[in-house]
DNA sequence: GGGACGATTGAA
DNA sequence: TCAATCGTCCCA
């Protein structure tokens, strides 16, 4: 465990707000085996509401997305392609669905390749960030520069919200 | 019950 | 450029 590790204050605000702030946070996943395994947080995207035709609440509640729509600090983690788990971190409060989908960490790019390397699948959907022994955040004092672009892969959403510059990575090759 | 599709990846 | 691969969602 850590001293460090991110609170529900930090978690339950605007995911604009909390989206860039986790660039150069540590992502701790601890294995069955007892090995900790840490990465910085490089690349982020934001996903807000019902009314970002990119985010997946945008279709109301489903089962799929229903902890969206919970607190702050949960995880959310759904199948992509068939083969693909993404990694979600729930932001702001009850009935506020937002999240950060967490696109790349230290030495893993890609969305897809992270959540392999860190064996995270379907059994840590609405995992507690906040209280959980197998995943958590920690601040480690980086606040790394950074640059916004459009969002990756969401072109059915439409130009406004396909182009809307959502996405957080850190600058340079830094970490 | 059936069909279309995706917040991706890696190989051709 | 394109196949892999399957849970979710929507329609019938």
């Amino acid at each position: 465990m850590s001293q460090n590790r991110l609170t529900a204050e930090f978690y339950q605000r605007d995911v604009l707000l909390v989206a860039p702030e986790l660039l150069g946070k540590q992502l701790v996943r601890a294995l069955p085996d007892g090995l900790h395994l840490k990465h910085l947080i490089t690349e982020v995207e934001a996903y807000k509401g019902t009314g970002d035709l990119g985010c997946h609440a945008s279709k109301g509640k489903t089962e799929r997305n229903k902890v969206m729509f919970e607190q702050g600090g949960l995880v959310y983690v759904y199948l992509i392609y068939g083969m693909y788990w993404m990694l979600n971190v729930v932001t702001s409060t009850e009935d506020n669905p937002e999240a950060v989908l967490i696109r790349g960490i230290s030495e893993y790019s890609g969305p897809g390749r992270l959540t392999k390397h860190l064996q995270i699948d379907k059994s840590f959907y609405a995992e507690d960030l906040i209280t959980s022994p197998r995943i958590w955040i920690e601040d480690i004092g980086i606040q790394p520069q950074f640059e916004t672009t459009p969002r990756i892969g969401i072109d059915y959403a439409g130009p406004y919200w396909a182009n809307i510059p959502w996405r957080f990575v850190i600058k340079n090759n830094l970490v």
